[in-house]
RNA sequence: GCCUUGGUGGUGGAAUGGUAGACACGAGGGACUUAAAAUCCCUUGGGCAGAAAUGCCUGUAUGGGUUCGAGUCCCAUCCGAGGCACCA
């Protein structure tokens, strides 16, 4: 039999899908393991080969742990709402669910020839009535709850109330509170609740027709379509995200992730501890008290004035008289631009004069209070005391509008940049002279406290979440307005349906294409029109595998019980802001109810880097349709043209492919180098433009799934981004080849019962310890490494007692290929089932063999000797080595090398 | 500007502080073939010496340092990638 490959992965994807050999149940005999990829969102596009190298990895990890006796979970499903369908809707008049299957459909296709062991009874699709059903009811368990800052937990709503009838809370006293009507309790009780609706300011995108979260945003455009962004009040949904915001970052400690993407949510959760301080005002003889806050209030002595955001509400009552028309102007200056023109305007400094004094409170100095754009009003109070000589962007207003410069760090000079270093000794600041600054600011802070000026306080950066979008492809939000108050629709009720519709287009008014779907009410009451953000749909999905089709639970608690959370996460970078922050708050909020039984959703995460395209070019000679070889180009003036990297070989050009390939080039002429036409290369993304995209069809058409299983994995480490270049898949093929022509000679059954000898139990058990070490640690390009070694070292060996272990321990990278072989040795059952070789150590022992001997504990001689050296020979060795070395004084210890014959190295300690 | 990474042959990449370049691609040479494919063998960082076996020098972005010994640890500089960017 020859190595058909073709044959082999169809019969064995079948048998698979027939026999149902990746269904896992919750086994309690065996210890779990859960092995998550980030969904996909399902593109018109298809699949691309750097798509699916997370899913191999991954893939690889479940067989490997399946082997090693788990229970393995690895499930996979869709996020299916989202704004390509609903744009394609738009265009073309098809329903996104239609274009949404079709798209699916092409996935599972593309993934199944890849031979992925998930899981597929327990798939899952956020568009799925009984998937979404969970999403609003989350939602709706949101909406009913508040954040209990003494609990630092979340709690159920009632709570609350039961609280304001009885104490009050916070502003809200008992009389406020039962005197209020509905519509005044409601009101209220917006403010606490997780899921609440509130005015704020959004990220509006005219081109898209819907608000937008910040991580959906990048230097002012969209992340999807690429349209301009701009700032707007309005009243949306949103999750009060912010009130945890401390716990996820202070779980990030106990999570298993790389630092760079801890790092990365760490700045975007951005705590900072610092002091609120009072500043008194004066304005027009008005006095008015306003808080700032700073992370610096040991730098007071050198406050010369106080900036206020444009937004905030405290540039009415502080602005003078005279000064009026000239705020004014600049607010609605500073109003009109978008996003992106402020953030263009970044070195600009712009910014009025308010016409109010504040006091110092320590010095009891006036300075001017200033209102200007590079104060946000959504952090902290929206005002700040100015420092100039140790603030950057203090220094930068203060130089622009003249405003004095005091130093309060002795010797840093100012007269060039700021000094914003905390290092120094502190002078011209009254009580703190003389001490060094770490100290100053600790003794600030108390200072502050103990005179009732300020009080210490920590802030964050992470803003609540908007929840609401003005489109049609996403969960309706299960709320109806019962005279003007949001009500909950009732959770018996769930799922609320999208309703169909004909247009998806949004009617250009900013209202939702819901607001014109026909009966879109609840018991006569109408429904809110906007759909839940893409980031609703993923932010649980992980629990919904473990009981996917569960009717009266989100997940049972037995099934959350035994699969607790995702030990092993595998998805791209991409999603450390977003999705990652998302899921953990959500897992907080239902761990905080009490509805899964772990804290913390993803234990482990892997990123996957990014696989990038590997161009080719030809060179057209101006105005000719004669294309010149790479390496005599520079003679000729001539334009690159990308070309398809399909029809290129190992960078030489296939003549007719390309003659064949585009009309215009049907009578192409060409100047070769010895006798071939040469492409250039460049390495950009993976994209149709470039005509570099590979399909893992193609692959899987010529070499086989096993193949591009392992060449993916080959190609380097997991987490590295590097280029796709199909020309080096042919040294792992050969490497399937030659595997099977071990168990097949020249077509024939050649394995024998011979007893194994030291030398080949050797490199299998070599083999065995290799690859348990790399695959803990994702270095599969490694192992793949290994096992191309050990095939080396075993020459012709045909016995069964090295080769049916090679096949347990090869199956998790190439499953379909260890499948046959497997069978062909005579066993019954999936190799899947086979427990992974027992590692001996015995047999891996060097024959070199290293002797520390020590002297007295200064130094350290070690004697690397053949094995079989007898211990006077090892001691010859030593004894001769102080003589030689450098250190011969006094006692030593000396590691000492020797590889066969021949010293190499001492080593003194 | 700040944070996080990384810089090793023609290419992808290996190296618990201990023979740098494993493994693979590509390239060159050879064997088997009428021929091709397939397969197998040899060479392959640079330089020098030698008829040859082989030997020597040099080499991991740059410059310093620690160490008997540095691709690996420390300091500075340069370059690339990713993230954040008026967050007081």
């Amino acid at each position: 039999m020859e190595y058909d490959f073709l044959e082999i992965e169809k019969k064995w994807q079948c048998r698979w899908a027939q026999q149902q050999t990746y269904k896992v149940k919750e086994d309690a005999s065996k210890p779990k393991f859960y092995v998550l990829d980030m969904f996909p969102y399902p593109s018109g596009a298809g699949l691309h080969v750097g798509h699916p190298l997370g899913y191999i990895a991954s893939d690889i990890y479940s067989r490997y742990k399946r082997l090693k006796g788990f229970s393995v979970l690895h499930p996979m499903g869709y996020d299916a709402f989202g704004l390509p369908a609903e744009q394609y809707a738009i265009q073309t008049g098809q329903h996104p669910e239609v274009t949404t299957v079709n798209n699916i459909n092409r996935y599972r296709q593309q993934l199944d020839r890849i031979g992925f062991c998930y899981d597929w009874s327990r798939e899952v699709r956020t568009c799925d009535p009984t998937f979404y059903k969970w999403t609003q009811w989350a939602f709706l368990k949101m909406f009913d709850s508040w954040y209990d800052p003494a609990a630092n937990a979340a709690r159920p709503i009632s709570e609350l109330v039961k609280k304001l009838e009885s104490e009050g809370y916070e502003d809200v006293s008992v009389q406020q509170w039962n005197a209020a009507s509905e519509k005044e309790k409601s009101d209220i009780l917006m403010r606490w609740r997780i899921a609440y609706q509130g005015e704020t300011s959004v990220n509006w995108c005219e081109g898209l027709g819907t608000v937008l979260a910040n991580d959906e945003v990048k230097d002012g455009l969209s992340v999807r379509g690429g349209f301009p962004v701009e700032q707007k009040k309005m009243k949306q949904w949103q999750l009060r995200i912010s009130a945890y915001a401390g716990r996820p970052l202070d779980g990030l400690d106990t999570l298993d992730w790389s630092d760079s993407l801890k790092e990365m949510q760490r700045n975007w959760i951005g705590r900072s501890q610092g002091t609120e301080v009072e500043f008194d005002t004066v304005c027009d003889g008005r006095h008015k008290k306003v808080t700032i806050f700073t992370t610096r209030v040991d730098t007071i002595f050198g406050v010369t004035f106080m900036v206020l955001a444009p937004e905030s509400e405290l540039v009415d009552e502080l602005t003078s008289a005279e000064q009026k028309q000239a705020v004014e102007d600049y607010v609605r200056e500073v109003r009109k631009k978008t996003e992106r023109e402020r953030i263009s305007e970044t070195k600009s400094v712009t910014g009025v004069f308010s016409g109010a004094w504040g006091i110092n409170p320590l010095t009891g100095e006036k300075v001017p209070v200033w209102i200007s754009e590079y104060v946000l009003s959504g952090y902290g109070t929206g005002a700040i005391m100015a420092v100039p000589a140790h603030d950057s962007r203090d220094y930068a207003f203060a130089k622009k509008f003249n405003l004095p410069i005091i130093p309060i760090i002795e010797g840093c000079d100012v007269s060039e940049s700021s000094f914003d270093a905390k290092e120094g000794r502190m002078c011209n600041s009254g009580f703190l002279n003389g001490m060094d600054v770490r100290d100053a600011i600790e003794a600030a802070k108390d200072y502050a406290e103990e005179h009732g000026i300020g009080r210490r306080k920590t802030n964050y950066r992470l803003r609540d979440a908007i929840f609401s979008r003005q489109r049609y492809w996403g969960e309706p939000f299960p709320i109806y307005y019962k005279d003007g108050i949001p009500t909950p629709v009732p959770e018996e009720d769930l799922p609320l349906v999208l309703p169909e519709m004909k247009s998806f287009k949004s009617a250009g008014d900013g209202q939702p294409p819901l607001a014109h779907a026909e009966n879109w009410t609840y018991k006569g009451y109408p429904l809110e029109t906007s759909t839940m953000p893409g980031f609703a749909g993923s932010s649980a999905y992980y629990l919904r595998y473990m009981d996917p089709t569960d009717a009266d639970a989100l997940v049972s608690r037995e099934a959350n019980e035994y699969w607790r959370s995702v030990d092993l996460y595998v998805g791209g970078t991409e999603h450390a802001t977003g999705h990652l922050i998302y899921s953990r708050f959500w897992n907080k909020f239902l761990y905080d109810l009490g509805y899964v039984c772990e804290d913390e959703p993803f234990r482990k995460l892997v990123n996957q880097g990014m696989i990038q395209g590997r161009s080719n070019f030809v060179y057209r000679v101006v105005g000719t349709n004669t294309f010149v070889s790479l390496g005599l180009k520079d003679q000729y003036e001539t334009t690159e043209i990308h070309v398809d990297v399909n029809i290129v070989h190992a960078d030489k050009l296939d003549l007719e492919a390309f003659r064949a390939w585009r009309p215009e080039f049907k009578d192409a002429e060409f100047i070769l180098e010895n006798g071939e036409y040469i492409c250039g290369w460049a390495i950009e993304k993976m994209s149709k433009s470039m005509f570099n995209v590979v399909n893992p069809d193609d692959i899987c058409e010529t070499y086989g799934a096993d193949t591009l299983r392992l060449y993916e994995m080959f190609l380097g480490p997991i987490e590295q981004s590097k280029p796709w270049d199909t020309k080096g898949i042919d040294g792992v093929h050969r490497f399937l080849r030659k595997f099977w022509r071990l168990f097949y000679e020249r077509g024939q059954w050649c394995v024998t019962d011979e007893p194994a000898t030291k030398a080949e139990l050797k490199s299998l058990h070599t083999l065995i310890r290799k690859e348990q070490q790399d695959i803990e640690c994702f270095s599969y390009n490694t192992t793949i490494s290994a096992f191309m070694i050990a095939l080396g070292e075993l020459g012709e060996c045909h016995k069964r007692a090295i080769l049916e272990p090679l096949v347990v321990l090869l199956c998790p990278f190439t499953p379909h290929i260890c499948e046959e072989l497997w069978e062909a040795l005579g066993h019954e059952g999936s190799v899947c089932d086979a427990a992974f070789p027992e590692f001996v150590e015995a047999y891996t022992v060097e024959d070199n063999v290293t002797y520390p001997v020590q002297f007295n504990g200064k130094m350290r001689f070690t004697v690397d000797l053949p094995k079989a050296a007898s211990p006077a020979e090892v001691e010859t060795a030593v004894r001769a080595l102080p003589q030689t070395a450098k250190y011969t004084e006094g006692l030593a210890i000396v590691k000492v090398i020797v590889v066969p014959g021949r010293i190499i190295n001492i080593v003194v300690r």
